[in-house]
DNA sequence: CAGCACCGTGAAAGCGCTCTCAGGGGTGCT
DNA sequence: AGCACCCCTGAGAGCGCTTTCACGGTGCTG
């Protein structure tokens, strides 16, 4: 069974057609006669015939396969269910259209180099990025290679808002953050403090801003605002912080669920009680946020969903039609809604 | 920049010498002259050269390329990070030989036939398999189309332990399991309950045996076994039968940590304290096991290593020479060691 | 100094597929 | 019945690369 497939010449021989009408009928069967059609089809199941695709790759100049990049610092990937999420969605959405996923993971600089020839080496007609700092090489690596791309999360590097052909899939940040702090208000809290991420993703600035939206943007009280970095254990410095700070807070907003566990733990070995202190709030709405003690209240995006449309966009901008997209859509960049759940924490 | 990538002759054209000569500076050199060679390598540095994949292994018959299986219902690989895990211990790995890794997702039953024709079509050279369950029909898929595989996990199907070339990476799931229970017994614990996986996985099977073993086999009352499916509804459902059945117990073994978490919350629902009335142990050492309340003692294997481990064996059962591997070590199952953390819940 | 082995290089034959192009046969129209 | 036209089909030319094979040149042996 190995090492021997049959190729489209034997194919055609068994049927008693040319190769033409073989790969005719192998690629969707348009302008073939029935009977004929029908003929071929058999001898290409009776001998189990499979294209080679580098041969049909080498022709069409198309792999059928899209990149996934993912460049992060190890602490988040390893902790954080959101990827596994995102490929999911990512794979479902690939598959519909027969496309292929090929995962470049990156962790050290010295990757950037291994990963930019590999994406200007056309071995795939397309790309999804993720999580990218703003000044990330990615990005310009993939303009300049003329690769599709689509990025996960709003492009933050200068003049990326300018480029008419950008197309990314982002969640509203700022609204969701938006309506974390305004529950937070309409619970009677009034010195609300906030745990940022990294602020040079546009995620966190987004809901730094979406906080600031909500209080008004009179109100900014530096000492209730502290810098995390999306882990548990920068969660949990940043709100030993706020407490040295500002004593008086009854609030924070996380900006992600691992920094409001992080946050919890610090609040409960300080000996605040959650809610009735502190309320907290964090963002994500991962698994295990329902799981925390109190129950976490958190801003739900869904993620799986983000996965998917980034993959629709990228297929659609590749000429193919994925599953269950009205053929007219325009290729734009989109924006999911943000939802909060309120649960034990608030 | 885009479309008009330099080929191979329009190298040789700016060099001066031949295709052949130039195929041969681009696959490493051997037997070309240094200073031929140099001028060669100048030319591909000038051009830009980036060789064309798919004609490459059009010739070569080989794709330079792994296939990542994971066949999961959806509830576990959402809020299981242990997929990133190991796909970044894979993703490292495979880089070493400069192979690029495809990542197949399961979902559906129909999903089988799409990747099985994917593996048979030659895409790839060789395949990395996640969490089958005993009836799985992708191993058989797999040998059925000759293609070098490695298992996550000991394969379950039978007549699997007599295939001689049959490669795996496993974890000691039953010495792991054994230390977890021991450790309960030390502390006093006498009527030791145990949630099971899934038994047709091997892993919840062998965990089961570790809880068995350490108990002595004559003591294995019915009553303190429960069944769940890994997952943390799972574990809740499972602890609740548990109490219903035997109240009286002291302690419970769960076969992994997100049932254990569902666990710990059947527990305190029913005010049971923990670890005061009952001891709760789980198993994988997933980041949040150590956030849970109170922090819960588990046992750690390394997920990112087995990754890391299973992609070497395929890589050298393909040829190649993975990094830090010396080059005469014989291709042959593995199995890493567990090893108990002992934190606030037992 | 002839002859041999060997090394380095180039010419050329495909790998399996797609797709253009031309031609044959059928159909509809006049 | 004749003509134009269209629809199907097959022949053939590559896609960019590797690799065999033959050849010319060098260094060595007899």
């Amino acid at each position: 069974m190995h090492g021997h497939r049959p190729t489209l010449e034997a194919v055609a021989a068994h049927a008693g057609v040319s190769r033409a009408t073989v790969s005719r009928v192998v690629n969707g069967g348009a302008g073939v006669r029935r009977a004929l059609r029908e003929r071929v089809e058999a001898s290409v199941a009776a001998l189990g015939y499979v294209p080679n695709s580098a041969a049909r790759s080498l022709v069409t100049r198309r792999t059928g396969a899209v990149a996934v990049v993912i460049a992060e610092p190890e602490t988040r990937v390893f902790s954080d269910p959101f990827f596994a999420q995102q490929l999911r969605g990512i794979s479902r959405e690939l598959s519909s259209c027969d496309t292929q996923l090929v995962l470049l993971l990156l962790e050290e600089r010295a990757d950037y180099d291994r990963v930019g020839r590999y994406l200007a080496g056309g071995h795939v007609d397309g790309a999804l990025m993720f999580s990218l700092h703003r000044d990330d090489p990615l990005p310009s690596m993939a303009r300049a290679s003329g690769l599709p791309t689509v990025f996960g999360g709003r492009p933050g590097w200068p003049g990326a808002e300018d480029d008419p052909g950008l197309l990314y899939v982002d969640t509203d940040n700022r609204g969701g953050a938006r309506q974390a702090v305004e529950h937070l208000l309409e619970r009677g809290r009034r010195r609300i403090a906030v745990i940022t991420g990294p602020l040079d993703q546009t995620s966190a600035q987004d809901r730094l801003d979406g906080y600031r939206d909500a209080l008004g943007a009179a109100e900014a009280d530096p000492a209730l605002v502290a810098h995390g970095d999306f882990t548990a254990e920068g969660g949990e410095r940043a709100m030993a912080e706020l407490l040295d700070r500002s004593p008086d807070l009854d609030a924070v907003f996380a900006g992600s669920d691992l920094m409001a566990s992080g946050a919890l733990r610090t609040l409960r070995s300080r000996g605040r009680r959650v809610p009735e202190d502190v309320a907290v709030v964090g963002y994500d709405d991962l698994e295990p946020a329902a799981w925390a003690v109190p129950a976490l209240t958190t801003v739900r995006q869904d993620v799986q969903d983000m996965g998917r449309m980034m993959a629709g966009l990228l297929l659609r901008r590749l000429g193919l039609e994925p599953d269950g997209v009205p053929s007219g859509t325009p290729l734009a960049p989109v924006v999911t809604p943000a939802r909060l759940v309120v649960r034990d924490s608030s």
